[in-house]
DNA sequence: ATCTAGTTTATAATCTTTCTAAAGTGAAAA
DNA sequence: TTTTCACTTTAGAAAGATTATAAACTAGAT
């Protein structure tokens, strides 16, 4: 994704692009694979990265906001930290406990044939499925 | 499952049936139905029922010691709090995030048709579906 | 250039969970 | 039975992630 289509993502969104907005927009989505990380594995990354620092608030304030946008998606992995993901089309994830790693699945590549019927009036809104590895 | 039994399930893993165990081990297993919760339910749960308070701190060495020995499965679930169950064995989960409820889904009432090869020498531990409802 | 609503920031507050260390207790040994 | 001591409980402190606060800053409209 170009830095024209991050700007444009920003304003259709309603989100000013600011010098941070723009900074982590291009950090998150000027790449070709998906990208997993949490705030924290962000907040150093870009770090890392950049010559001035951005407010841990604005880390969290800014990927609320592109998930709220739909630019990011959630992701719920055992542990304390909250996971995203760039990948916000449905999909799912095998994951590495030994180094805390997400790994994509596309969606066609798994095939549920039997599933139960949903509870009490109730319908199915997504089904994620979630592989653990181990060596 | 009978008080003697939940004596003997304490004893069997090295746990001194102590009066809050017991107490909270019979909550826990002596009913038919699997029962997920989290501490803080556990807790308004055992305030309720009970005459004497047990410490908070209590619940979680307890919650932690029973899902050590293996009495206790955890799930993973979105939110900030941890959920445990009292079903143990390889199952599935719906959620309904209105109530922030759980319903267990038995191993065999999903059959997974396809499913990918596990990335560069790992293997797969286990696979966990869940599967969100909505009204 | 001015204005203002939206944004950033440091820091405080919150929330869940874990740690600490002192007091209490189950059960083995005497 | 009494003694003993490792295990357990407990209140409160501490930790770690996230959210709230409110003052300073800024994008973009006028
Ligand atoms: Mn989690
Ligand atoms: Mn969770
Ligand atoms: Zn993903
Ligand atoms: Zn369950």
């Amino acid at each position: 994704m170009k830095k024209i289509d991050i700007l444009k993502k920003l304003r259709s969104s309603g989100l000013r692009p600011t010098k941070q907005r723009v900074e982590i927009a291009t950090f998150l989505f000027e790449r070709e694979k998906t990208f997993h990380f949490t705030v924290e594995s962000l907040n150093k990354l870009l770090t890392k990265k950049l010559a001035s620092k951005i407010a841990l608030a604005t880390i969290y304030n800014t990927v609320h906001a592109f998930k709220t946008a739909g630019h990011l998606s959630e992701v719920e992995v055992r542990g304390s930290k909250t996971y995203f993901d760039t990948n916000v089309s449905n999909h799912h994830h095998f994951y590495d406990s030994e180094t805390s790693e997400l790994i994509d699945i596309n969606a066609k590549d798994i095939i549920i044939q039997k599933i139960p019927k949903a509870p009490n009036g109730k319908k199915i809104k997504n089904v994620e499925v979630f592989i653990n590895l181990k060596n």
